[in-house]
This record gives structure tokens, C-alpha cells and sequence, in this order.
DNA sequence: TTGTAGGCGTTATCAT
DNA sequence: ATGATAACGCCTACAA
């Protein structure tokens, strides 16, 4: 930077101006720095310019870890929320850390290195957010506690995904539906999209008439398939499933097939919040209800950094609504006949 | 830092090669410093410490992205990635930019931030690896150029995996086979994994004396499926099918399935490299030769932190083997009789 | 074994 | 509108 002052025939200092554009410079003066630096193709060095200013253009994004390893879902969050940062001048940490703690985010931020954290998998009740709020670390959830006041986040909006596809569920003619979810323990842990989705089913199923039956699985392929397997064989007149993990869906279809159930014919499934890759890779192609869990990755970047800006004076909240993306795994109800 | 220094009633200095350990401290000081630093929960400012010394702690992993987005093999490289990172002590940049391309990377390091970069998707000439050299960035590779002398890189063992694949369909009787493999673009993009899985396959087949018939699929679910079934048109008499890519194995049960070929025990199909989470979402489940693709990511990091270090005079060089796990795609050729 | 002091490359606070 | 200069917090010769 010194040479670019000593170049450019001006003081270190409004090189420094010249380029954050922090305060006035004159056109001249800014045009001989820009050519300076252009001549130099000087980089500002980003350690020290985190040391002195007060913005390191650092965001990290807590990662839990401990848990079922990353799906498709997750995965198109993490990569969007990496090319939003650096569109937009930041870098992107990828900071795995179990489920709940927090500790090891709190300390980046005291050393210094962060501007501000993005969470995932939030629950209703997060410690992670109210320590995190304690230590002053600036944060957006992607996924939102149950209190959300004042607090930055981009969600799916789980209300609605539950009612277009307890509609469409409805419109084709079907009364019992099987909803084989996430494990208890997403439950207890209070994971909000797993506690929304589920009372929104059930509440969209009421409001529609329809009997919803609920189950836990595992987040494994064997797991599902055993749930709708059992559930079958309690409920018979169970036609149309709905499942929520990229796992389900697949376990789903094979406990069917295990079962001699054909979908869509004998029963239809919809896969809620799956990322289109995996519901592509099933067979028969799932239809869906979902959105493109990108969106959530790169608004939450964007919503972190104008909080940052404070570009605005109250939180920036976003509720991504789902579409219905009709695939092979849907149809009218069949008349009773086995 | 200052105040720990004061607290201990040592010097700035002392304190710093006591946790730095750069120096022989005497143990009363020492144990002295540590006191204060706990009672202060002192925490060394990362910025500064990478302004001043030589290392900044950051480790970059670049991530192509104007290819297919990621798959579950890919992924699991990079969580591991992050996770050995952290556990060093290290922090992981995600940094997207398009194949082929390092300018960025290249600037990365030119405004100290990184002491390091790890690339994927490594082809067998790649201008990232001369480009990143030339900028003085240590890079290791995850995957492998052609020429390898004197670079760090942990790869799979493509020649050993395609051995096993082979040899395992040999034994079971096949004799023609057909390879699914990635699309052409790869090949001539010259993607080292893919090539060499292509003329290892080549070779261990002419080896067994089994005639491999290869194909090339964009990686899409409906273009494998394309592909298998125009193959199976062409040479009837195919047996049993290689695939590659995490979607490639998909696209060939469900091609199989529409022209009512039933796997196994018409065709039998073994994915390479996939992981384990697709395999098992297959419907039937696939068998794989495949390692974990966990360890890639992790020894990957560690490599690169070795080579940083300088531990070792040589190159760290580690080639992945992969196992055979038996799933439920491969059985016995049944004898001709359709 | 320990202390002193200069420097790392910016930003920010004073002046001018 | 611009300059000089003190932080920023740590590392590392150099001295003692």
C-alpha cells in the first residue's frame, strides 16, 4: 500500500480512503490511486485490514456435525451460502461443531476472525442462539427459533409447504395419509422445521378432513422402510405418504415395494423439503413439495451482511414458500380393492 | 495479551513463545503464564497473529462449482475436510470458482489469507496446479495430475478398484460389460479420476478377458438411463454394468427397468466410488467398490498441514483402495435364455 | 532463560 | 480534500 501512495504521488492514508471510499476524494486523486494500483496490482492484505478496522469479512457457518451426515439438502445450503459470501466480498469458515454448542463459534469471534455466524438446524429453544446473542456474535438463522423477535432468519415456510401438499393429497381423492417423519429425537431436540412441518401436517389434515398418520423413523433407508411397512399392516386404508428427509423417501418406496404396494397406483408419496437431486434419483421420480434449498443458503448470506451494513433498521426475516413439483409418485386414490 | 503478560508479571514476549512454545521457557513461568491466560480465558487474536508471523492458520478448499452440483461423494469429502481442520487447530475456506480457474485462490494468498489450498476435481494436466506453483501456494491435491513428482496429493486408486469391480464380475461369470461412465466433456476436460478409472477398467478387463463396452452419460439420472438402454439394444448380450457417478448408478436401474431387465439377475451393476449413503438409497441397493470418501477430505488436510509443516523430507502421496461390499445389484450370469 | 523493540499492512483519529 | 501518525495484537530478531 505504500508503494501505491508512493506511486500515485499521495500519503498512505488516502490510498486507504481512495479504495473504502470512506470519506471524499477528490476525482483526480482517485484516478492516479486506481492506476497505481492497477500498475502495482496491489491486494490488500486482509489480516491487517481485520486487525485495524473493525470488519474482518469473515462469516462462518456452524455446521452439526454430530448428527446424520449432510444431505443433498443441506449440502445445496452450504455451497450456495459460499458463492453468496464471496459474490459478495466475504469469506465463507466452515466451522463443524456438535449439535447445541457454541463454545467453539464464541471464540472465533472473540479472536477476532468472524464478522458474524450463520446458524443451521435451529431449534425452537436454542442455546446456541442466546449464547451466541450474550457474546455479542451477530447471527441469522437459517431455520428459526420460536421466538423470533428482532432476530435475523430465512426459513421455509413450513405452514404452507404442509398445506399445498395436504391439499393436493385431498384433491386426489385421499382420506388416510401416513407421514413418516424424522426420528424422536429431532422431536425432543425441538429441531423447528421438524416441530413446524409436523403440526402444520396435522393441522392442514384437520382443516381438510383427512386422517393423518404419524411416524418417527431413523434417518436411514432401512429405517423408513420399516416404518411405512408397519404402519401399513396397522392402517390399511393408508393411500398417500408424506416423508421429510432425503432418506424417507427412499425407505418409503422400498418398504412399499417390500409390501407389494406399487406407487403410484396402490399408494402415492410426497416428499417434503427435498432437494430435486434426490428426488430425481428415486424411482418412480418423487414428487415433491419443496423449494430450492439454495435460496436458503444464499438470503441467509445476504440477510447476515445487511444486518452487518444495518442497512435496515428492523430484521430481515424470509419465509420461502414451497412448490408442488408433480414427479411419478403421485396419483388419485385408487377405489378400495384389495 | 498484554494483560496476561502483566497478570504473570512476565513480558509480552514471554508470553508468546510460552504458548507458542517457539522457546525454551522455564517451567515456573511457564506454568505462571498458563495461570493467567486461564484465569483470563485469554484468547490469541488470529488476525494479528496472522498480520505478524508466517502463518495465518487458513487452509482453502477449491470447489468447482460450474459443474453438477455436488454429490453425496463430493460432500463428504469436504465436511471431513473441515472437521480435520478444525481438529488441527486449522479453519477451511470454502472457495467456489469455476474449473480450471485459480485466479482467485491465486489472490487469496497474495493478500495473505491462506497458507494453503486444496484442490479437487484435479485433472491429468491441470493449469490450477502450475498456476497455484508459480504464485508460490502450497497446494495439495485431492485427486492427481499426471505428472505427480514432488507434489502432495491423496487420491483413490482407480487401477486397484477397477481390479476389484472387474475381477469380482469375472468370478461371477460375466463376460460382457458395460461402463456408464461420465460424459465425454470429462474426458476431454481431462479429469484424472475419470480417465483413469476408464483405462484402468480397460485394462483389467482385456486381463480377465472380458469385453467392456463403455458409454459416456451426462451426469443425469435420465441420460444414464438413456444410455443403458440404448447399450442394452446394441449388445444384447451385456451382463452386468460399471457406473461411476453417484447419479449414473440411479439412471442405469431405472434404464434397466424400462426395458424390463431385472437386477440382478438379468443384469448385475456395481457403482465405483460411490458413497455409501447413495448406494444405499438404490433401489436395490447397490453394490459398490468404493472407499470412504471421508478420507480423502481428512488426509487431505493433513497432508497439506505436513507438507506445511515440513514433517517430512518428501511428498506425502496417499492412494485410497477401495473395498467390495457386497449389496444387493450383483449375482451369478445366469446362462443365456431370453 | 527472559526482556526490548521493531515491524507486519491496514484503518482511524487527529490535524492541516 | 489530504497528510501524518497512532493504534490493532502479535511475532521475532537482538540484547541482556
Amino acid at each position: 500500500m505504500a508503494d501505491v501512495a508512493k506511486l500515485a504521488g499521495v500519503s498512505i492514508s488516502t490510498v486507504s480512503y481512495a479504495l473504502s471510499g470512506a470519506r471524499p476524494i477528490s476525482e483526480a486523486t482517485r484516478g492516479r490511486v486506481q492506476w497505481a494500483v492497477e500498475q502495482l496490482d496491489y491486494q490488500p492484505n486482509i489480516m491487517a485490514r481485520g486487525l485495524a478496522g473493525r470488519r474482518t469479512g469473515f462469516l462462518t457457518l456452524l455446521l452439526p456435525t454430530d448428527e446424520t451426515p449432510a444431505d443433498s439438502f443441506m449440502i445445496d445450503i452450504i455451497v450456495a451460502a459460499a458463492e453468496a459470501a464471496r459474490e459478495r466480498g466475504y469469506h465463507l469458515l466452515l466451522w463443524t461443531e456438535p449439535t447445541g454448542e457454541s463454545a467453539g463459534v464464541k471464540d472465533l469471534m472473540r479472536r477476532g476472525l468472524i464478522d458474524g455466524a450463520l446458524l443451521l438446524s435451529v431449534r425452537l429453544h436454542d442455546d446456541r442462539v442466546s449464547a451466541l446473542r450474550g457474546a455479542g456474535v451477530p447471527l441469522t438463522m437459517i431455520g428459526r427459533t420460536q421466538d423470533t423477535d428482532g432476530s435475523h432468519f430465512v426459513d421455509s415456510d413450513a405452514e404452507q409447504a404442509a398445506e399445498v401438499a395436504i391439499a393436493h393429497l385431498a384433491e386426489l381423492g385421499h382420506t388416510t395419509v401416513a407421514y413418516v417423519g424424522p426420528p424422536r429425537s429431532a422431536y425432543d431436540d425441538g429441531i423447528g422445521i421438524v416441530i413446524r412441518i409436523h403440526d402444520s401436517l396435522v393441522r392442514s389434515a384437520e382443516r381438510h378432513g383427512l386422517r393423518l398418520i404419524p411416524a418417527f423413523a431413523e434417518r436411514k433407508v432401512a429405517a423408513s422402510a420399516r416404518a411405512i411397512s408397519e404402519l401399513m399392516a396397522a392402517e390399511p386404508e393408508i393411500s398417500a405418504v408424506l416423508t421429510l428427509d432425503d432418506s424417507a423417501i427412499a425407505g418409503v418406496l422400498d418398504g412399499l415395494r417390500s409390501i407389494d404396494h406399487s406407487v403410484p397406483s396402490d399408494v402415492s408419496i410426497i416428499g417434503l423439503l427435498v432437494s430435486p437431486e434426490v428426488a430425481e434419483m428415486a424411482w418412480p421420480k418423487a414428487t415433491t413439495v419443496s423449494h430450492d434449498p439454495r435460496d436458503l443458503g444464499r438470503l441467509g448470506v445476504l440477510a447476515m451482511i445487511d444486518s452487518l451494513d444495518g442497512v435496515s433498521d428492523r430484521a430481515t426475516q424470509f419465509l420461502l414458500p414451497s412448490e408442488l413439483v408433480e414427479r411419478s409418485t403421485t396419483a388419485p386414490r385408487q377405489a378400495a380393492s384389495r
